[in-house]
DNA sequence: ATTTGTTTTGGGAGCGGTTTCATAAATACT
DNA sequence: AGTATTTATGAAACCGCTCCCAAAACAAAT
């Protein structure tokens, strides 16, 4: 029933079921064979009291914690959560609980985030995109069984779970070419950010297998958030240049274009067309619905947990391949 | 530099400080004083060694964890990452590190995840809603130090946080009744959860207050999610009954609506205002921007986090009153 | 029946800290 | 100066569990 805090140990069952501390381990952990009448009656001798091990004392003496680290950034953006559901669904289950700590994207909190979660002797690590330099990962990754979410490390690459950017931004890209498109803008992320990067560059060999031009006054840089999708519209108008399509670096940049435009009274898509990436939950509800590329969030994070798991038992582990998928709404539609 | 990973242990330190363990202990926690030099001693073998105490260590002798279980609902919803992260900031800083377990919103698997939390030897427990009957919780409250977020426990109301939602759902349809509106759709939250209940407990004492008829068709129930939004529109068209405004227990449930008038060509705010509930951070970016009640999120989680703290350390603690504010945007008008 | 080989089982030494207790040193008091 | 107090420090017990090692129990083989 109620969760007994803190009293029963081993030894109270060793004594209850009559044999020694060290067969109630062997039973509760199925290390060596034991007698079936001792076994059962352990076992009931553990019923009776309610048994709950001290996962700490365990830990102490195994070296092990059974916890993994969750290296997080500052989980703000919908994306972000779905990952880390991912990640928590990925280890319900196993026998590893997750500890969090929280990096906020600032290097020092990083570090120190690192510190905590090493610290407390966890068995593994999720790190979470980071400002961390590669190396410094890469150095983590010896001493400790790792899993990168959400960045592609070099030298790390079968430790790491991600979506092909480039690929993604190309299919958005191409898209909207097919659909006569030809000034099309690119709103990028972060350029600080691999992810950015990938998709600009996504979006540039795109128009060029295409032959179409690329105009420097159509890639704009933002920050993934809504905000700096309202200022990218701006800033375009204001440069005057003519365009008929936006590729947002994410969701949230293409919300925030959807609104600028809303305001200007350009309608979407009849006037403009609008793509996004990541597919949110609310992206299939905006007006119009968001045409996007997909990123399987939940499932990188889960496949990040899983793959850790099975590197602690040493068992052998592959990292899906995740490919990013165009969802056709109604947010982008032929020109002219 | 990096973390190095399992091997200093506090003996190394005793030794190379010339000193016991006992005293190096002593300078690392403070109870009691110890000569000058061999202080200096001792901090300096610290540094020198890179010195990282074993948490899992110190916490079987000390018989605290120095972990806080963060029972958390399938992380899905923006508004409950939002107080998630409140809680990892409220955190930070104090020398607890969280521990999550989903329950999912299924009895069954809150008991699994509140077993798993208390067997890590949790100091501390930071429940968020759930099935878990008050009763429960209230006898849980009893075994380990916790608060509620996002839920009012009879009995329990000092520890919980939480905002009025009565209060916050009057204002709403206060407001949308004092720009003229008089049939006035309610779309609940799932009614088994206490939010829902309360909002619509609101509702109608507004309706009431101001004279307004109570039209049980005006009523429709919804789970929260944007889905039900739209079939709450579907269903209130079929009924035929003429309605001006519709007050949803949930942005995410105000997005739905919003999606569906749009379908059916119905104009937002001029033929039909629509007010949400939560204040999401894209709810500024819909279009148009939408009038919702705010539940400050992050500071509900954070205020969570800092009280139990402050239990654990046997400090008073006080859980400030969260008012919900009506955030006036542009989904709502004056009717006619 | 004795020897040899296999399981089972219990005893006990850690794991890395904290904390009680007793001792040695330092300070106070008569 | 001698005794009573008050620190500062180290030795050792202990937290609850795992796991090595050797003793015990049982089987098989000579």
């Amino acid at each position: 029933m109620a969760a007994t805090r803190q009293n029963i140990t081993i030894k109270d069952i060793a004594h209850r079921a009559n044999v020694s501390k060290s067969t109630v381990s062997r039973v509760l952990n199925g290390t060596t064979a034991v007698a079936e009448d001792k076994k059962t009656a352990v076992l009931q001798a553990v019923a009776d009291l309610n048994y709950q091990p001290n996962v700490m004392a365990r830990g102490l003496a195994a070296g092990q914690s059974l916890t993994v680290g969750v290296l997080t950034q500052n989980i703000t953006s919908p994306y972000n959560d779905a990952v880390l559901l991912g990640v928590l669904q990925g280890l319900r289950g196993s026998d590893y609980s997750p500890i969090f700590a929280d990096g906020s994207w600032i290097l020092e909190q990083e570090q120190q985030a690192i510190q905590t979660l090493v610290a407390r002797q966890v068995d593994g690590l999720i790190v979470f995109g980071g400002e961390t330099p590669d190396e410094t990962i890469c150095e983590l990754a010896h001493q400790v069984p790792l899993v990168v979410a959400g960045r592609n490390i070099a030298g790390l690459s079968n430790q790491c779970v991600y979506v092909n950017n480039f690929a993604g931004a190309y299919k958005a890209t191409q898209y909207l070419i097919e659909l006569g498109h030809k000034r099309i803008v690119h709103l990028t992320g972060k350029m600080s950010h691999v992810d950015a990067q990938e998709r600009l560059r996504g979006y540039q060999q795109a128009m060029m297998d295409y032959g179409l031009e690329l105009d420097e006054a159509l890639v704009i840089e933002g920050n993934f958030q809504e905000q700096s999708g309202v200022l990218a519209v701006e800033t375009l108008l204001l440069r005057g240049r003519p365009f008929t399509a936006i590729f947002a670096g994410s969701d949230q940049m293409a919300y925030g274009v959807r609104l600028a435009l809303y305001r200007r009274g350009i309608r979407v898509p009849a006037e403009v067309s609008i793509i996004g990436f990541d597919d949110l939950g609310s992206s299939a509800y905006t007006t119009p619905p968001l045409t996007t590329v997909r990123q399987p969030a939940v499932a990188i994070g889960q496949a990040a947990a899983e793959a850790l798991v099975a590197m602690l038992k040493a068992m052998p582990y592959s990292i899906p391949v995740f490919h990013p998928e165009l969802i056709v709404r109604e947010s982008a539609m032929r020109y002219p």
